[in-house]
DNA sequence: CACGGCAGAATCCTATAGGATCTGCCGGCA
DNA sequence: TGCCGGCAGATCCTATAGGATTCTGCCGTG
């Protein structure tokens, strides 16, 4: 009864697991990711530990050198963030405004029950066990893509999520209140089914998400590539 | 002197192989992915195979289903080739208008130059030895990304154009000179620094480029997921 | 003729072993 | 003091083996 059926491979829940011990930050931004301490500390031999290493490297969140073995990605630089923010707004603003044209009122009001932060809910099978309220904002974020209507567009948008996430974890922020309030607008419009507003809504909130976060590079600089 | 010194991993030369056959068609979308069978074939052992494919799997070129091994990623269908060009003219477009405000005037000209397509030029270590024209075709839109400044945006846009690649083989599409008139435009607006009309003139490749192919699914559609 | 079940083969997944390479430390020399 | 070369330990990369699972073809039954 020990391994008699497997529903899962074991990689896939490796994969999870380190995925989850980097946006934890249990391994830190940077260090080294040691193959086999990491399988003696998963009870699993180093085969799957590298497969899911390699899955983890095509997502952006480790780094491969030749013969020298994977590290954790660095933090975003100033300018990296600053290209970061760019490039969301290219795309969530017009997943809002998608989002606000889409036909299934009911799907379009559900998001708005999204915007309310309670820390219970968040889905205990995810790997979405850290800090509960940034995993909440990117549970916001990815629903709203996903009511876009374009898968696309939606994985787009989340891959970008994982590298913001890392930074939120770094500082504690503007207050919460402000990020909620704008995603229930944000919300609002796109139940209301107005494109325009929606649009207007979300570029608010990214300038403002920006701002927050922005400060934080002038105190601890990491300089590194 | 048999594996004297490798500079190299054999993971990156298997991957490399591996997405050079998913690209030239030697292993059909859809088609499923013997592990061993590719093991052979290049004369290595499964394990190098193994972690090349999860890289793949992230890259969105092979999906796997658990205990049953992989498949490569069927073609889009109508639907998903429309939010393909979508997304392209959300990423593209953008990235056309900053690369036009690049403040390196002769990076900007080089890009000219990368709009003739010559049939040799092609650099033989890339992985792109297949159809010479699409490859010429990705080469000059993964340059123009790059212009953007953006590394980020640039990537987004990378990983769009596997994709776009295996369904120009699956047809002949337009006549190539008004894809190559259709680049002369674009990079003639970048290389005199006019961010507006390089916007509208990669708009209207791209929508051109989506009239070309289109047409392809009126006959065959796959229907496939 | 259609459908469900079973045995064999093929394939996948994980563990382990061994050769090759890199990193860190230590002593010698300018 | 600062720099360079070499050795030992740790780590990585690849190959191979074996248990577990899935797929395929065949047979019997309704």
């Amino acid at each position: 009864m020990s391994p008699p059926a497997r529903r899962t491979t074991l990689v896939d829940d490796v994969y999870e697991s380190i995925k989850g011990q980097l946006m934890d930050l249990v391994i830190e931004p940077g260090a080294r990711v040691n193959i086999e301490a990491l399988a003696r500390d998963l009870a699993v031999s180093p085969t799957p530990v590298r497969e899911a290493l390699a899955r983890l490297e095509s997502d952006g969140l480790v780094r491969k050198r030749a013969m020298s073995g994977y590290t954790a990605t660095p933090l975003l630089t100033a300018d990296q963030f600053e290209q970061l923010c760019q490039l969301r707004a290219l795309l969530e603003v017009p997943a809002a405004r998608l989002a606000a044209n889409h036909p299934d009122a009911a799907a379009r009001a559900a998001l708005t029950s999204a915007v309310t932060p309670p820390s219970a809910e968040i889905d205990p099978t995810d790997y979405r066990r850290y800090a509960p309220f940034t995993a909440h904002d990117a549970a916001f974020h990815d629903r709203l893509a996903r009511l876009s209507g374009n898968p696309m567009l939606a994985d787009s948008i989340v891959r970008l999520h994982a590298h913001l996430h890392l930074h939120r974890l770094y500082l504690p922020a503007g207050p919460a209140t402000d990020t909620v309030a704008e995603h229930r607008a944000v919300a609002a419009a796109i139940a209301a089914g107005e494109p325009a507003a929606a649009a207007a809504a979300m570029t608010e909130h990214l300038t403002a998400t920006r701002a927050r976060h922005i400060v934080a590079f002038s105190t601890t600089e990491t300089g590194k590539e």
